[in-house]
DNA sequence: TCAGGTACTTACTAAAAAGTTAGAATTGTT
DNA sequence: AACAATTCTAACTTTTTAGTAAGTACCTGA
């Protein structure tokens, strides 16, 4: 047993991260999250929150996120429509993860 | 100022949950920190320990990992090669949000 | 009556990311 | 002499993801 001494545990389909980025991975959830933190935003409040994404990435996104019960919607029956997004308890549990990923990126990657 | 209570800090380039994106968001790049961990591991160990990417992706991506300073390589003039990667400082500092994706996905997505 | 604000939807296109396949260099082993 | 192990590299294709532009419906205020 002097060789193979490492014991390698294969990334499989039950991986954790690969489960966890599967709901993440996209290029706007997790800034999505970010902005609602624990907040109710609107759908023109998240959009003004992040200018740069396209109106059909905000809303493809939050359905996503919707659908993955990681937020809830709520629209209000009113004319001008009013809809709130705000995350679900599991969502919540999210919140963690992205709070790491600002910390390492203030304090190593964002110049003051 | 009864209108408009909501601040709302927009997410520009300087927004730190992109920056740690831009380093971290690949298909693959937090497998492989995750597995590197705090050890040192060959390329055919991440191979075997990751064993559906493709030999371009692990290149690529411990390429651009090195290119980023997330990672150290060390290539030992033997025949057959041996090359290690081990986290640097900097990547050593990824390991929390990745600790965190991995407690998110063994509690709520991974079934037991 | 006409632009403006709200929250979308749809069709199409472009770009980015990842996958596939093949091969290179070296030396020891059979 | 052929083959295996190791760490890559390069060309090409496919798939996935994201962007663009336009349109819908409703009511309000000018």
């Amino acid at each position: 047993m002097e060789k193979n001494e490492k014991k390698i545990l294969p990334c499989d389909d039950k991986c954790p991260v690969k489960a966890s980025l599967s709901l993440l991975a996209g290029k706007w959830t997790m800034m999505i999250i970010f902005q609602i933190g624990d907040d109710v935003m609107r759908y023109g409040e998240l959009k003004r929150a992040i200018p740069s994404i396209s109106e059909k990435m905000l809303i493809q996104e939050l359905n996503m996120l919707v659908a993955n019960k990681l937020v809830s919607k709520k629209a209000h029956p009113e004319i001008p429509p009013r809809v709130e997004y705000r995350l679900t308890d599991l969502g919540l549990k999210t919140i963690p993860i992205i709070d790491k990923l600002v910390e390492f990126g203030k304090e190593n990657l964002v110049k003051l």
